[in-house]
Parts: C-alpha cells; sequence; structure tokens
DNA sequence: TCTCTGACTTCTA
DNA sequence: ATAGAAGCCAGAG
C-alpha cells in the first residue's frame, strides 16, 4: 500500500528483521539476543520484546542471553527443547562456545 | 509529559 | 564467580 512510513511500520520492519535472523539459525545451534540485535542494529531488549510479542512464529527458544542463562518465563520450556536439539548445557546454562551462532 | 517495567548487556569492584 | 549500577529501547498507565 502506497503509504507514507509512519513510526509503528518501522517498528514492525524492525521484528520481521528480527524473526528471520532467529528463524536463520540452524538446528542444534543457539545466538543471543545481543548478538541478533548488533546484527539487525538494535538493543538486545528490542529483540526480547519482539519474540516475546510474537516468537511464537518463530524457534525463540534459540535465543538465550549472553551469559548462556535463559529467560525466567520460558526457562524451563527453553531447556527442554535445547536438550532435545542435543544442546550442550552445563549447570543450566547453555555451553555458547560450542553451539554459539555467529 | 513522566514514570515504571521488562524473554537484555556491559563494566567495575 | 557474584553483586551493583548504568545504558538502551519500546509499550502501558
Amino acid at each position: 500500500m502506497a503509504r507514507p512510513p509512519s513510526a509503528r511500520d518501522f517498528a514492525q520492519d524492525v521484528d520481521e528483521a528480527v524473526f528471520d535472523a532467529v528463524e536463520d539459525i540452524p538446528p542444534g545451534r543457539v545466538s543471543t539476543y545481543g548478538a541478533i540485535g548488533r546484527l539487525i542494529g538494535v538493543g538486545p531488549r528490542r529483540v526480547a520484546r519482539a519474540l516475546s510479542q510474537g516468537g511464537g512464529a518463530v524457534p525463540w527458544y534459540r535465543v538465550v542471553r549472553a551469559d548462556g542463562s535463559m529467560a525466567e518465563p520460558v526457562r524451563a520450556r527453553q531447556a527442554e527443547l535445547l536438550a532435545a536439539e542435543g544442546v550442550p548445557m552445563r549447570n543450566g546454562r547453555v555451553d555458547l562456545a560450542a553451539v554459539v551462532w555467529p
């Protein structure tokens, strides 16, 4: 639709970029909020927000914190899903050195 | 307009 | 390794 860009459209575009980057993560690998945010050009909190809103359509569980830990609300579920993909974990934290995705 | 909050990160002690 | 503080981005009241 020919229509002047608005702030809301821009935000939606950023969300798409986040989802695209998350979908691009191969199975058995994980990435971090900060890494994705830097690739896209937004802050890590913006990535987390995008996933919390519409992460249901993407492998959000392949996104973990910078230190390998996971978000509280989904921590148990995420650990289960990652373990199912063969992601090595250590005391509740993902072994980023082994599965981190550039 | 201001303030609070959140699936975050990084620095310093 | 743990803890506290500052920074950053966007939505809700």
